[in-house]
Parts: structure tokens; sequence; C-alpha cells
DNA sequence: TTCCGACAGTGGGGTCGCAAT
DNA sequence: ATTGCGACCCCACTATCGGAA
């Protein structure tokens, strides 16, 4: 199929804002799709090629564009082998040669089809359609149930795959997708609570587990082969020997566990996310250890667990790990759970995730059935810049500078301010029209994407802690910023102070 | 008719490896 | 040696559509 073909549907289906008409759009082109281009189209459509990032970004991208095709010749083939040269191309060290094949392929294209191609390699097409709405798609343009579509997609991880097979196979194949040790499943997710109350409101009896702050995995053992994947299913079992060998002592021949791993201070405390991180990004084994800590296994020595309530699967877990489960306790008591809530954070750790224990493990899912509590901590700070939006907040004020008060004037001006972080996020539509306006009455100067203020407006962000900044120059950063609410009540020079920010560090 | 679950979009701080400077 | 780029960890929140209630 031409890659012309594609984009003018995947252009149709940003054109409008009716899911049912995007799902009608590319279940159309879907049918018309020959074997061999599915599950290279499902991936360019969702700007998750199949081969995963290939090392383009914006720079390259930008670089790379020359003087479109005036006529459409490139093939959904013709793009799925350039984007595997690029891939293989990675590591070589051959920048101008990776150049050269994006030059190709751009040049190939028409005007419409670079703004496709650079969407995809960019990774963010914006047609309002990314898998959940491909799922769709994919069940209308096969005539598959979209609940058979979307399980396995979840279990076999590749959207792609499982679309080829609702097009093509056959009913019983698609529903014969089911776990297979090696292969990672997309985890399953957390809605959010103000307080484990809360939570066991909605979960009834539950399972209150500690929420360690690490990075998630996912762990497959089929005898000696151990392999380790993170939540968007990237393979890291090379960056973890201590797990596997860890793993590889379990008292189980087969078994997929799901769970999280951190670094830990003398006591066993957890250390700052930043040092679970260093060491977690890095090719070579560091001195740091990263230890792992399970909270569910989805499979044991043949058996599937998926299905069996969550109570079941915590017996297994704690027959086969027990010194390596997640802290937790079941109990329908809210008094318990918010106790399980403060012993979680006063040995450090982030929260709790409060989880049904009727609850079978839903692949991929954000419901209700695990729910996460961590704790929010509110200042009031003082706008020193913001940013021009771009997509839907284009031509609006978005991104906020945000800095705290410097009375002492120990990182600047006494009296001054001190950016600490940005944020974007907790902000109405009609927010984003009043800050464009008040911001540039409140203008001092002007850069290219950012209007300079005076410190004049406060407002009450939330964060959940901050962490040690290597560029900010109060050595502080928020983490998780987000507005609550502006402070007409309050003036700049009432704001939180940097050292107030400084003292969260230690504690 | 209203409600609400699921989705997409809009970006945040920080870490690494690697290539270019 | 330093800097910039790209990938990928962690992540919150609002607007919207359309099926459920």
């Amino acid at each position: 199929m031409l890659l012309d073909e594609l984009v003018i549907t995947s252009d149709a289906v940003a054109s409008t804002r009716s899911r049912l008409e995007k799902v009608a759009a590319l279940a159309d082109l879907l049918r018309r799709m020959e074997p061999g281009d599915i599950a290279t189209a499902v991936g360019l459509l969702i700007a998750r090629p199949r081969q995963g990032r290939v090392g383009v970004g914006w720079r390259g991208m930008t670089a790379a564009m020359g003087e479109p095709a005036a006529e459409p010749s490139l093939t959904v083939a013709d793009v799925d082998a350039a984007l595997g040269r690029l891939l293989v191309m990675g590591g070589a060290g051959s920048a101008s040669e990776r150049a050269a094949t994006l030059r190709l392929l751009t040049a190939a294209a028409t005007e419409r089809e670079q703004a496709f191609i650079a969407g995809v390699l960019l990774g963010e097409l914006r047609t309002g359609a990314l898998e959940g709405v491909l799922t769709d798609a994919i069940a209308r343009a096969s005539g598959r149930p979209v609940d058979a579509v979307r399980r396995a997609a979840m279990l076999s991880g590749d959207l792609g795959e499982t679309a080829l097979l609702a097009l093509k196979g056959t009913a019983d194949q698609l529903d014969a997708v089911g776990l297979v040790v090696g292969r990672p499943v997309h985890p399953m997710l957390a809605a959010t609570a103000a307080s484990p109350s809360a939570a066991l409101e909605v979960t009834g009896k539950a399972s209150v587990e500690y929420k360690l702050d690490g990075a998630r995995i996912q762990v497959h053992r089929a005898g000696d082969e151990v392999r380790i994947y993170t939540r968007t299913l990237a393979e890291v079992t090379h960056r973890l020997p201590e797990v596997v060998e860890f793993v590889r002592r379990l008292p189980v021949r087969d078994v997929i566990l799901d769970g999280e791993t951190l670094a830990l201070d003398e006591d066993g405390g957890p250390r700052p996310f930043q040092e679970t991180m260093a060491r977690f990004g890095a090719d070579a084994a560091r001195a740091t250890v990263l230890h792992p800590w399970f909270f569910d296994v989805l499979h044991i020595d043949g058996r599937d667990l998926l299905d069996e309530p969550l109570s079941v699967r915590i017996e297994v877990l704690e027959r086969i790990a027990p010194e390596h489960r997640i802290p937790g306790e079941i109990t329908a008591d809210a008094a318990v759970a918010e106790r399980v809530s403060r012993d979680a954070l006063a040995s450090g750790h982030e929260g709790v995730v409060v989880k049904a224990v009727g609850s079978a493990y839903a692949a991929g899912r954000r419901g209700s059935n695990w729910i996460k509590v961590k704790p929010v901590l509110t200042y009031d700070l003082v706008v020193l810049a913001c940013e021009w939006g771009s997509g839907r907040r284009t031509g609006l004020l978005s991104n906020l500078h945000l800095g705290a008060l410097d009375p002492a004037g120990e990182f600047g001006e006494p009296g001054g301010y001190v950016m600490v972080g940005k944020t974007f996020k907790g902000l109405t539509d009609a927010l984003l029209r009043w800050q464009t306006e008040r911001f540039q009455e409140l203008e001092v100067r002007r850069t290219a994407g950012t209007v300079w203020v005076e410190p004049a407006v406060v407002v009450e962000i939330a964060i959940d802690g901050v962490q040690l900044s290597p560029r900010y120059p109060g050595g502080v950063a928020l983490r998780f910023a987000r507005v609550k609410r502006y402070r007409d009540d309050k003036t700049a020079a009432e704001v939180d102070t940097i050292q107030t920010l400084r003292g969260l560090l230690r504690s």
C-alpha cells in the first residue's frame, strides 16, 4: 500500500473529534490493507513504529528535512525498511549515514508525507487516535469483539501483531493468545485517591501495600532463563544481574513476577529515586545494588494466575518469595489502611497502593481495582515567566516558571526569587485564557517561546516532594508540580522560601 | 437525560550512553 | 573534557466522547 493512502486516513482522523468517525476511517483503511503491511501500519498510525525509537529526534528530523517530492511514490513497506535501517545504524556511530538514510526517505516523501513521517519519528502524531482508538478500529475492521482484541494486545504486548491476527486469522486464534513466559504483558496500572480510606471505599476489602519509589519490573523465568522488562516492555535484563540471580534461586521452574526495583541504604530504607535511576539507567554494573520487591505473580509452573483473585496470587507470592514480597496487609478496615499508610511513609516510602482482594490481574488497564495514595504537599510560589503552549494550547500561555523567595539572598539578590521548577498541569481552559492575558500585562521582556513577567502573581502549587537539582540555582527542584489555584489574596513577598523547600530534601 | 469510564493530549525533572565539538 | 541529543525512567491533570445508568 502507498504511504499516501495511510497519510490521507491519518489526516482525516485528525480532522474530526468524533471517535466513532476516527474508528470508522481507520477500520476502512485496515480492511483495504495487505497482510504484510498491517503490523507496520498500526505502528505508524499511533506513532510507535514496530522498530521502536530509532534514534531520530526533533533535531535530526529538522536537519534531514528538505524539498518534498511532487508525487507520492513511497510505500508503507518502504518506510518500514527505512526505519529498520535507521535502527540498525543505531549504535554504529555513523551519524552521517543515518542522516543520509533519513534524507533519502524524506526526499521521496510529499509534503504531507513528510509531516507524517516527522510525527511518527517524534512519537507525536496528535491525531486523537492512539492504542485505544486503534484497538476499536481493529475490532471494527475484523468483526471481532473489542474485548477480545484488547485482551490479545495486552497479553502479547503487540498491537500490530494483534491486528494482523484479528484481521487475517480466526476468532479461535485470537482468543488463544495468552501468557507466554518470556514475552512481556502490559502491566496493570493504578488509579489515584486522596486517602487510604477513600481508596478502600472504592475497592472494598483490599490488600493495602507499600508503594515503593523505584522502577517497575516484570520478571520472566523459564528454567534458568530470566528476562526482565520495564513498564513499557523494554528489556533491561542485562542491567539487573542481581535481580536475575535472585529470581534464579526462587523455588520454582517457571514464573512471571510483577514488582519494583530500587536502591536501599544500610538500614533497608529507600534511597532517593535519582540514585535508583542512575544505576538502572547504566549498562555497566555499579557499586549501587538494586533490590527487587514483588507484589504480584501472573504465572507459576504452567499455571496462569491472571484470572485468580489477588488473594490467591498473594498466597503464591508469599510461598515462593516471602522475604521479597512488598509489605502490606489485607483489610476492610479504614483505620488499618491508614496505619499501613503511615507505616509506609515513616519508612520513607511513597505511600500505598490499595488493591481489591477479589480482583483479577487486568493487564494494561488503569481500573479502580488498584488505587494509589500518596501525600500531597502544597506551597505558594511566584510566577517568574510563562511559556507559549503547543497543540491545543497554541496561542495560550501555558507552562509556568515557578520561583521561591530568597529573603537573605543566599542564591542571588536578597528578597529575590529562585526558580525551582515549571508546571503546566492543573490548568483549566478558563485559567489558561486568564493567565494569557494577565501575564502579558505583567510582561517585562520576551524571548522566543517565553514571556518574562514581574514577580507579582502568586500560585498555589501541589507537589509530591522535591529532589536535588543539578539544573536550578537553588539546588532543588519540585517533583510533579501542578497548579491548585491562583492566590489573589497573597503578595509575592509572602510566598514560600527556597530554604523551606530545601528543608524537604533532608526529611 | 445525566453520569462516568476510558482516552488523548500537554508537558514536568532527571538519568544514562554516545557523538560532536 | 564538555555539551547536545535521544531514549526512557518516574509522573498529574483536564477535556472530550460516547456508552452506561
